[in-house]
DNA sequence: GGACGCTTGGAATACGTATGCATTGATCTG
DNA sequence: CAGATCAATGCATACGTATTCCAAGCGTCC
């Protein structure tokens, strides 16, 4: 039923192992053939097989891309880009969606049907770079910073970003400061909240446990964090959340706390979602180009299997940068 | 480098065609040579090759999945759940998103490396789906109701809930109602609008063309057309909304106007993603579950992909429901 | 004119798994 | 006890492509 290329070395009157070269651009088959070739199998409608090709070559030209849960808001903003870039580099992505990595180890991604993988999940506990490492399957991290020599990562500079917000409410003159942040287990919440305490203890302001919450970098987290926040003695006059998806959670609940923001409530964000512009948020956030992390995260992990990267690792670094929108304020 | 069933078979001193049925479950192997077998296995790590399995097998165990951005937020809420079925069922997801889908035409997904497709893309002129019946390869549509007979489809009553909200609008009073739907090529859009139009007509209310708007079902459709509509003679006082999506941006292009919603404008969306639960803004919409719609679909595929499928074609419909929220009033 | 190099294409094989068929030994039946 | 039946396993091959090795043809150079 289907067409290999042994019918079309038969209707071309050449051999399979001509026509394999014929279509592969080989130098060593003349002009004349190739275009014979190339009749036969347009007029068949051949295209050559995946499998016998991934069997003969022991490449895939497939990329597994790991992430936690697409319906969070970010994610698709990696993961689009992502696509792209790897489409344009001649891969195909397998995209693997997943709450816990256990459950990806358990799936048979070792199976080596693929060149290579992306790790966007956020969280540092899991065995999977272990067992990939095992294997002798490249991947990257996006968006996780291990710190570990070797590894390989596309990453935001986001103690930096952290600074930047402790910098800007410190100027605005808030005291009272509450953080929402990531939880303990993903560098990406771990080192924004680093870069926010210490900016914030180099003001001179303190942040004591009772102003800190931690979860998920999910709507929820912000959305039940706030309420705690504002039940202490001293609420904060400001909150510096650890991701827009978190921030708008924040901003959604103070709508049904009735509060004013930023009259009575400083919000801050980060990574500038397309989302974290819409007027009924106009949100403040830290912005870093979360295209290029992905496109940056694409062509090392390309690199990587092609031989050209790096043996001793690289970290590829994205800078931040302040947006102020309209949820901060100075504090009066 | 790569450990094969030889090597396996070679330790425990069987030959590869043992190795082969031992770990398939095959009944022919006797419960000391599967133990043998797999410890073997298990010591050596191995995992079976993706790529020999298929050529043997003729199938891949892989389905694609064409989505046309997945940075609107629709489309995470049905990859999402197609992902977690079509695991359950033993299936891999290859995630394909494209502008247009004569790119993906383009796209070797002919080549024998999927066992199924699910085609959620909105454009009903796609050239693809006769390439893949050309292929002899499944698929299902997702969200698109092609009407010809030997389809198969996942699909809402869309122009049921469309009814619903025609009725809603004229017994709330509107009169001067517009629209904003889909594409003309999107038989989502379609029904909905002509759902939406049987039912105004039969409630005695017009719908003007200066009063619709067509335009793909994103952000940026919505935000753009609220204020064309708003510039007309008669301007509207009520808006539907060809999804969710679009309301969203109609909602944010109605506070930049500086309007009140729902007290100088009604707005009605559709789908119910979770977004339009959010504080600000309780959108009044029509809910389907799409989650349900992702499942169905996968199963469908699955069937038809194993045989068990009616062969005239199969179209499973969703009901729809009319939520109310904060953003429809009475006309005063 | 013969050795040699270059070009072109065919034959054969590797890649890893699944499976039809053959083989072997054992058990059962009349 | 001979022959039939059956369980368990090995042998051989198919799947489709890429590639290595080899052969043939042809021109070139000294």
């Amino acid at each position: 039923m289907t067409i290999t290329s042994h019918d079309v070395a038969r209707l071309a009157g050449v051999s399979q192992a001509t026509v394999s070269r014929a279509l592969r651009d080989d130098h060593r088959v003349s002009a004349a053939t190739r275009e014979k070739v190339r009749r036969a199998a347009q007029a068949l409608n051949y295209v050559p097989s995946e499998a016998g090709r991934t069997l003969s070559t022991r490449s895939t030209r497939r990329i597994g891309v790991i992430v936690t849960d697409l319906t969070n808001p970010f994610y698709p903003h990696v993961v689009a880009p992502l696509h792209d870039e790897l489409h344009a580099l001649g891969y195909r992505m397998m995209l693997i969606t997943e709450r816990s990595d256990e459950a990806v180890a358990g799936e048979n991604l070792l199976d080596q049907s693929l060149d290579g993988v992306v790790l966007a999940t956020a969280t540092t506990e899991s065995r999977l770079p272990a067992q990939l490492d095992r294997r002798g399957i490249p991947y990257v991290f996006l968006n996780r910073d291990t710190g570990q020599p070797g590894d390989y990562a596309s990453v935001v500079d986001n103690e930096g970003g952290g600074r930047l917000v402790a910098g800007v409410l410190a100027e605005l003159g808030h005291r009272r400061i509450a953080g929402i942040f990531g939880s303990p287990n993903t560098t990406t919440g771990r080192d924004r909240e680093l870069g926010f305490r210490l900016a914030l203890a180099e003001a001179g302001i303190g942040l004591p446990d009772s102003r800190v919450v931690r979860g998920a970098f999910e709507y929820d987290t912000g959305y039940e964090a706030l309420p705690r926040l504002l039940a202490a003695d001293e609420p904060p006059t400001a909150v510096f959340c650890g991701n827009d998806v978190v921030a708008i959670g924040v901003l959604n609940a103070a709508v049904a706390a009735g509060l004013r923001v930023p009259d009575d409530l400083t919000v801050i964000g980060f990574d500038d979602l397309p989302m974290a512009g819409w007027e009924v948020f106009r949100l403040t956030t830290v912005r870093h180009d979360l295209r290029e992390l992905a496109r940056q995260a694409a062509r090392l992990l390309v690199r990587r299997i092609t031989g050209e990267a790096d043996p001793a690792g690289e970290r590829l670094i994205l800078p931040t940068e302040f947006v102020p929108r309209a949820t901060h304020a100075r504090l009066t």
